[in-house]
DNA sequence: TTAATAATAGTAACGATTACCAATATTAAT
DNA sequence: ATTAATATTGGTAATCGTTACTATTATTAA
């Protein structure tokens, strides 16, 4: 009735992968550099253990607004920001968010507070090089 | 070469509704609405005139993670908080959000910091009581 | 009116993710 | 080692939200 998580070969690699890029891949650019290593993997295989480890919290799964959702092998407490330009994610080694009046701003709501999530947006200096050396007028 | 937006009956009673709408509709959601006024309306329609009425600024586009886009009809200043359990996003009137060490934080990123959201997530009170009353133990 | 052209309805296409399923590989017990 | 139980896989189809396409229609300014 139990079912125990087997380390396959599969989930290995893309740990290890996951681990060792700094970046914040989502599934498909992952997908691509385990295939350096085991060609015949599935998308799927990525996904689904993706998926598993982040449940299993070997792994922080990023639920950004946007598009895709990114995967982080890092897990020692740090903040992201995240570049409306080019989409990668960095991170921001920093004390964890400060809870101020949020009590009192949810206080009539009903709500129970389960998160309250900072995102910093912002664009990365690639990018800002990029719009500057555009820059028309 | 210039073109200006005309306001048909479709954006009209899109964006009447969305306005009369107390709740933060995803596009499909208020395209039923709409449809008791304009049978024949497409989806497409709906979804093309959120975008070009959010960026006129006449509503709000919430792009905030999990799935699909949310609308608000109401642009006056106030914070949002997502039921992390049936997906709802409420108002919760209350001051702009501080801005702190924040900037301290980013110095070393050489990001720009173009925007700092701030997202409240939890329970709302229906979902929470529902919890309640399925707990087996 | 008329001419110029946004905007529409309808539908097809798209990209990210998930579901399905027969075949395979891992684990624990023999 | 061998086995039995079953979690996991690869491959592909399906799903879902959204966007693109296109011929037709409706709005606007002249």
């Amino acid at each position: 009735m139990e079912s125990r998580p087997r380390m396959t070969k599969q989930r290995q690699v893309i740990l290890e992968e996951l681990r060792m890029m700094r970046s914040h891949p989502t599934a498909d650019e992952l997908y691509e550099r385990v295939r350096g290593r085991l060609p015949r993997i599935s998308l799927g295989t990525v996904y689904r253990n993706l998926e598993k480890l982040a449940g299993s919290g070997m792994i922080r799964k990023l639920d950004y607004p946007g598009s895709q959702m990114r995967f982080d092998g890092d897990l020692h407490g740090h903040q992201h920001i995240r570049c409306i330009s080019c989409g990668r994610i960095e991170d921001i080694d920093g004390a964890p968010e400060p809870t101020r009046c949020d009590r009192e701003l949810l206080a009539g709501s009903g709500y129970r507070l389960v998160e309250r999530r900072v995102e910093y947006v912002g664009i990365c200096p690639e990018c800002d090089a990029m719009e500057k050396g555009n820059q028309k007028s």
